[in-house]
DNA sequence: GCTAATGATTAGTTATGACTTATGATTATG
DNA sequence: CATAATCATAAGTCATAACTAATCATTAGC
């Protein structure tokens, strides 16, 4: 990995969108997290060191527990890469689908 | 994987992502690409064909070579994802930001 | 037609990453 | 203070997917 869009490997893992998904709805513990999913606190735990190194959560202790909400600077990350990468698509179709009329003539 | 989200998995490995902004950046021959990358030609077909199947990329024959260009279906169908995603992520910041004030008071 | 180039596919190897079990560190509760 | 609960981390297993080497089919250019 190189460092960059960290964000779209974390949450190419279907386990992994759906504990995102469950921080998305409301912050929640990581028992909590656990309750809801098929998989060990373990893999959860894991699961989400990943989506905090990508900036896509962030926790607050809170007693023994520790509250997961979302951080919404990995999203807007992943957004603006992705933006980018759609005005390239765009563009590119356009002079694409220019070319083609071209050929046609 | 669920049939969902082809999108995302198959932008999630460094050397697709490579493969895709070459691609995003111009057409191009699947020579190419090779040429560009430390990878085999074996190696950018099997990609291509990921990123094929994810709609992410189209290809058109030109002699003995297959020009790679975007397909923005496959970008589209992702970006509608992210966006949903990103308005859930702002909602439930927004009333954390809420909850957290409240707390301060 | 023969040779070179392009690219897809198959088979096999290797690396990666998702998972469990086990453990330790911290905090809450009786 | 002892026990229970919460969570993170380490070690090890297993499945998957990224890769190379090899081959085949198609097209280009003498």
């Amino acid at each position: 990995m190189t460092y960059d869009y960290v964000q779209i490997s974390a949450l190419a893992d279907p386990t992994r969108r759906a504990v995102f998904a469950l921080v998305a709805e409301q912050p929640r513990s990581v028992a909590d997290i656990t309750r809801a999913l098929p998989v060990t606190q373990s893999a959860v735990s894991q699961h989400l060191k990943v989506l905090r190194e990508a900036q896509l959560v962030r926790s607050e202790p809170k007693g023994a527990s520790n509250i997961y909400h979302i951080d919404p600077a990995g999203l807007g990350r992943m957004r603006a890469w992705l933006d980018s990468l759609w005005s390239d698509a765009l563009g590119e179709f356009k002079s694409h689908v220019e070319a083609s009329q071209e050929d046609d003539l």
